[in-house]
DNA sequence: TGTACATCAGTGAACGCGCGTTCACTGATGTAC
DNA sequence: TGTACATCAGTGAACGCGCGTTCACTGATGTAC
């Protein structure tokens, strides 16, 4: 009996496949989750529709109709980085005990920017993305809110005590932002492996928290 | 008497200059000049070797003599901007009084970041730039004995000190890094705006350091 | 239940663009003798 | 002081690439009657 040739391997023919429907259903949500993909995977430079649309297995002219251009794209992704890291702080925030929330909200921080380091790296791009995009706004308040909650409830505050609070919120902020950073570029990596023990950058975190004090109100 | 007819301002002829001489002379600083000009012009996405080409008034080509390619060209570029920035901190440092160097140090980088956008994002993109390149790595190393000096004093400390102070470090590191980047990304200015007197980036530097106390070791 | 029609979502081809790299070349410089 | 020659630095043209955008199109869906 003759065995049929192997054939090569060759590419996914992709586009005029027979039974393929010719609406995707949930392209929008398809997109979205590839970008994701390719941006944890490649990095921002990663990112170009046609990349996203290939991904998706959709012609490049096809997310036009979802998101209008590239920047519309990689906002409403950043948006959803913003949406689920303000929903990590306010939970973290409601878990932790009173005098707590400070580290608890910063550990969340830094998790989440460790557990999706392109997400993040793309949130801290506002170049690439379009600030007038309504869910990119939303989603940036709604985060601000959760990082505004730990010193927000005390609107009757004098003048220097609404200084001091801000300057503890931005405190707070910018020291888990920088180690966020940080960590993620491996700046840290050479001073731990001269630690004992060798801690990685999660458990390092609860030192560098337990260095700092903010200085009461 | 016939004036002549107004030349419409047209693109300077740029490469075939008659009296042009063939060699530049000093072309590699100039591309490096060049290239910092661009970069604080127009962030890095605008840094590409036809650009800065361009704008030394040269083939495109020609940058290859000096650095290689792209990559090489921001790595000497990233390195001044390190060699700088080390030379900031530890000049801080020499003239802080002691017991203030901490928050000397960490002006003088905050400081430098603002002066230098461009240039400081570039810093913090190390996906491009070469991380072999002498120069990089001997700057780098220079920056990092700089922010290292300020606990590095105590060679013989026991192993709890030590990863105190290596937490000290990085929580200090951290803090000013983070503030540098949301400050230049604008995310205080929202706040700054509800404070009264309405400070800027810099003064406000001074309150978010008052807040913070780093623990004694 | 059927039919006409408007709207929507994805196709596929084409466009022009700027990019980094390669290459043979040539003008300029410096060195050996 | 002059000359030959190697080396260096910049030229200019060409290459292929992937990009975002535009466009007329068509298949699918939903709605009005």
């Amino acid at each position: 009996m003759r065995m049929p040739t192997p054939q090569p391997a060759r590419p996914q023919p992709a586009r005029p496949q027979p039974g393929r429907p010719y609406h995707h259903g949930d392209l929008r949500h398809a997109l979205l989750a590839e970008a994701e993909r390719l941006l944890e995977a490649g990095g921002v430079a990663a990112l170009t529709l046609r990349a996203v649309a290939r991904g998706a297995g959709v012609t490049h002219a096809a997310p036009a109709n979802h998101f209008g251009d590239l920047a519309g794209l990689l906002s409403d992704l950043a948006a959803d980085g913003y949406r689920r890291l303000g929903a990590a702080l306010a939970g973290a925030m409601a878990q932790a005990p009173a005098g707590r929330q400070a580290g608890a909200m910063g550990r969340a921080y830094v998790a989440f920017a460790l557990a999706h380091p392109g997400l993040f790296a793309l949130m801290g791009r506002p170049e690439r993305l379009d600030p007038a995009r309504p869910a990119l706004r939303d989603a940036l308040a709604q985060a601000r809110a959760a990082l505004e909650s730990l010193v927000a409830a005390r609107p009757h505050a004098g003048a220097r005590t609404k200084r001091r609070l801000a300057a503890q919120q931005a405190a707070l902020w910018s020291l888990v932002h920088g180690y966020a950073v940080l960590a993620l570029d491996g700046r840290f990596a050479g001073l731990l492996a001269t630690l004992p023990g060798t801690p990685d950058e999660t458990s390092f975190l609860d030192d560098v928290l337990g260095a700092v004090t903010l200085a009461e109100t």
